[in-house]
DNA sequence: GCAAGGTC
């Protein structure tokens, strides 16, 4: 019997399509990964019976990047990354070691057929999935086909067993369409990217982004916020008039009519207006007009509108509305939350999903109508063919989901049940009135049958005071007449929910994309979100914009990407050469940035008016070692020194506060020393702005503090507070923070274990001596009479932190379990003492680190 | 440290 390997494009889909396919006939595993699942079930292929085996990946299982060398801001020129720099494909997640898994399942199965979404990211996908698994199949025998390709546009039985009984074969050009997507998104993006954030960071010092990144769908998405920025900043009110008349037609009540030149622009035009009909006693009736009108329940909903409404109605940004999405879907209250569809297909079970809301106490007695009525059919959407709309699909309490996740489920339930109703009928009477030559009219609303608007009251028309009954002639007595003077206003900013809809017409980023391009131009300090989520460039924003629009304005105009994806398609449609296409665009976006480059003192003019030079920012901290003044601390992203009389930039380690240190002194080029402390429950550490910009030995690398500096006498270095090897990581060595007390703690130089000792100690000093057991240095503590925890009034004592026995109780592993043999098993055990005996399993040290200190160092040394 | 696209 032939072994059928099946896979989707992520584990839902799996589950849903082996289901239909097994008629629930199947058994399921876990896959290695924790992430997949394998489905198995027996049934017939090509008209023999066969073993199947359903499963999926995660999206994407590679991802395109720069060979290592390449990934260097410093060595590498941006330019290079148009066509020198080679790329290669990487595991997308190497945690999920999607390959070995599909390795592991695909070995030795005879066919595959590839279930992967149909769109061309999914064509895409599964050639990275054949990749993977090809080589480790059987081979096939003569010209048997082995490969297949599954063609669905639902996920309902019809529609899966129709692929199943017409599998085609994948589509290489448009898989090589999505090849050439990716060398261009990541040969454009980082090259710009790079340069733009290296030029401006090495200028400005209060740009406040540690980042200046450039992109085909986040630069237009900021571009559509600065547009708007910019027409607010040139708009000029102007003053308009607005005639406005009350009649009577009771005694007591009055009626407010619009006026049918609705406004006018010039004063004394409008005074005339005034005039004329001030002549006249009465308000004539010229027709009265009554009209059934519909307003149509909503379409089924999909990602971006689900979108659009969190932000608008809800206040919940994308991002987070999609996080909160993603938890009701895989908790089961809702339908797969990343669809474009707005259409449910024909056999969609609409009544059981509104059976299951018939009980909640918000809508139980709309749904218990519907049902008993009979529900209506939703109105015809948009079938993109990939999910069916979000829906809900179990029933949810307020409590059991809570806060933001209730609000959304509330929200998808009552857009679902709308979906059902009927359409909202209401009846619009409009009254048209002459006074004097001039006409005016008034209309009226009465809901006749209120559909869909019970479940969604925020569409409901607004209750208004009726209409007086009147016919054609009848004249009303005027009340008032006056001129209403009124001035144009400017737009508010764009909201989310308008830049979703600008997005999503221009064509930028994907249902699964927009909410992350909004919120990187976010982070990256671009835009700020303000009241009513709308969004509001900052100066960096608008500047950047600006620029591009003075150098070369198709580096922000939205035309860009559908331009280049033109040209993708062309190569999807094998109309053209993935080469030829690549080598074209690339090209022209090559020259696109050496006229950047060429240019940037463009946009540099408009930086220099909002942004300060790296001379005039930032207080000073730390003397230069070179010029002996004071360095200049930025503190503003990326936080850095900097010594104008040199005009050097030193960077420093981020998402931390710095300190001066004591004013001491780096022995090897007289800078002084900072203090870096990620907080008081985290690690601390000296280092030397030079030695930690150029590193001063040999094995030392970029961004080292003092803690791993391997100076053989310096007070500060490894070499003298350095303790043993970490617990937990392979090449930490656990260093004692110095500054630290009367809380001690020594802290990995490599991960983030910290290991707290000596609570209260007077000092504590790491000692030359190392110990015999375990070869970590000995520390001696020295504690004040009143607070000693020492054994017989003793104050002073020297060991291993983690032999000796006196020292036991004082020594504390935060952040994981300790794993030396002194603490491992139960307390206070003595049976792990000394290495010989109670080595753990596979804890030998590691051999590549030599086990004298001094041999370490030797070794380091340049 | 960089893009955009999948998805967890």
């Amino acid at each position: 019997m032939r072994t059928v390997l099946m896979v989707a494009e992520k584990p839902s889909l799996a589950q849903s399509i082996a289901k239909i396919l097994s008629r629930g006939n199947m058994s399921s595993r876990k896959g290695l990964n924790g992430a997949c699942s394998v489905h198995e079930y027996t049934g017939s292929f090509i008209g023999q019976s066969a073993h199947f085996k359903m499963t999926s990946v995660c999206g994407h299982v590679m991802t395109l990047d720069f060979i290592g060398k390449y990934n260097s801001w410093d060595k590498v020129d941006p330019a290079e990354l148009f066509s020198k720099a080679p790329t290669e494909k990487k595991e997308a997640n190497p945690k999920l070691s999607m390959v070995k898994f599909l390795q592991v399942e695909g070995r030795g199965c005879d066919c595959i057929v590839l279930w992967l979404d149909c769109d061309k990211e999914g064509e895409n996908i599964c050639f990275e999935v054949l990749d993977a698994v090809l080589p480790v199949m059987n081979k096939p025998r003569g010209t048997e086909r082995t490969i297949y390709r599954a063609k669905f546009s639902s996920i309902t039985d019809t529609d899966i067993c129709n692929a199943m009984n017409h599998l085609g074969e994948p589509n290489r050009n448009e898989a090589l369409s999505v090849d050439a997507r990716q060398e261009l998104d990541l040969r454009i993006g980082c090259a710009f990217t790079r340069f733009q954030t290296k030029y401006f960071q090495g200028k400005y010092g209060n740009l406040d982004s540690s980042l200046i990144s450039f992109g085909p769908c986040q630069t237009p998405t900021l571009g559509f916020c600065v547009e708007r920025h910019d027409k607010i900043q040139s708009f000029k009110p102007e003053t308009y008039w607005v005639l406005q008349a009350k009649v009577n037609p009771e005694k007591e009540s009055s009626l407010t009519l619009d006026w049918d030149r609705v406004r006018v622009f010039d004063r004394e035009v409008a005074q005339m207006f005034l005039n004329i009909t001030k002549m006249a006693k009465e308000a004539k009736v010229e027709s009265v007009s009554k009209k059934e009108k519909v307003k149509q329940r909503p379409l089924a909903l999909n990602t971006v509108e689900m979108l659009r409404v969190a932000s608008a109605a809800l206040g919940m940004g994308p991002q987070h509305a999609m996080q909160i999405a993603e938890r009701l879907y895989t908790q089961g209250y809702i339908s797969y939350p990343r669809t474009e569809t707005t259409h449910y297909p024909e056999n969609f079970d609409l009544k059981g999903c509104l059976r299951q809301q018939a009980n909640n106490p918000y809508w139980a007695e709309t749904v218990k109508a519907l049902l008993s009525e009979g529900i209506n059919r939703p109105r015809k959407g948009h079938d993109a063919g990939d999910h069916p709309p979000i829906t809900p699909m179990r029933a949810a309490t307020e409590a059991e989901l809570g806060g933001d996740g209730w609000r959304l489920y509330e929200y998808i339930t009552r857009h679902f049940i709308a979906t059902v109703s009927t359409d909202c009928k209401y009846l619009q009477t409009t009254i048209s009135f002459s006074i004097g030559p001039e006409r005016f009219t008034c209309v009226g609303k009465v809901v006749t049958s209120p559909g869909f608007t019970e479940i969604m009251p925020w569409h409901s028309i607004p209750l208004e005071e009726s209409l007086p009954h009147c016919e054609k002639g009848d004249l009303f007595p005027i009340g008032e007449i006056k001129l209403l003077e009124k001035q144009t206003s400017p737009p508010d900013y764009l909201t989310e929910a308008e830049l979703i809809t600008l997005m999503e017409k221009h064509g930028i980023g994907t249902d699964a994309s927009i909410p992350v391009h909004i919120n990187n131009i976010c982070q990256r300090n671009y835009v700020t979100v303000e009241t009513g989520r709308r969004l509001k460039p900052t100066n960096l924003g608008i500047v950047l914009v600006h620029g591009y629009y003075k150098i070369d304005a198709e580096l922000v105009l939205p035309t860009i990407r559908s331009a280049v994806e033109k040209q993708l398609n062309l190569i999807a449609l094998g109309k053209a050469n993935f080469h030829q296409v690549l080598e074209h665009t690339l090209d022209i976006f090559k020259r696109k940035f050496h006229y950047f480059v060429d240019s940037i003192a463009g946009m540099d003019e408009l930086m220099e008016v909002s942004f300060s030079p790296l001379a005039a920012t930032g207080k000073p901290l730390s003397r230069c070692g070179k010029c002996h003044r004071f360095m200049k601390y930025i503190q503003a992203k990326p936080s850095r020194l900097h010594c104008s009389h040199c005009d050097d930039t030193y960077s420093l380690p981020q998402n931390g506060t710095i300190k001066l240190y004591k004013e001491l002194r780096c022995p090897l080029d007289d800078f002084e020393l900072v203090l870096w402390s990620s907080g008081s429950r985290g690690k601390s550490y000296p280092l030397c702005p030079y030695c930690y910009n150029h590193p001063p030995f040999r094995d030392m690398k970029k961004g080292m503090g003092c803690n791993e500096c391997t100076h053989p006498t310096c007070q500060h270095s490894l070499s003298m507070l350095g303790i043993g090897q970490c617990v937990e990581c392979e090449n930490g060595v656990l260093v004692l923070d110095s500054t630290s007390g009367p809380k001690w703690k020594m802290a990995c130089n490599k991960c983030n274990v910290v290991v707290h000792f000596f609570e209260n100690a007077h000092k504590v000093r790491v000692s030359p001596e190392t110990c015999e057991l375990c070869e970590a240095a000995l520390v001696d503590v020295d504690f004040n009479k009143a607070k000693s925890p020492l054994p017989g009034d003793e104050t002073q004592h020297s060991g291993c932190v983690f032999c000796d026995p006196v020292f036991q109780d004082l020594v504390e592993l935060k952040h994981a379990a300790m794993r030396h043999p002194m603490h491992r098993g139960g307390q206070g055990k003595r049976q792990g003492r000394g290495r010989g005996k109670g080595r753990r399993p596979g804890g030998r040290l590691n051999p590549k680190k030599p086990k004298d200190k001094m041999a370490a160092l030797a070794a380091y040394f340049v």
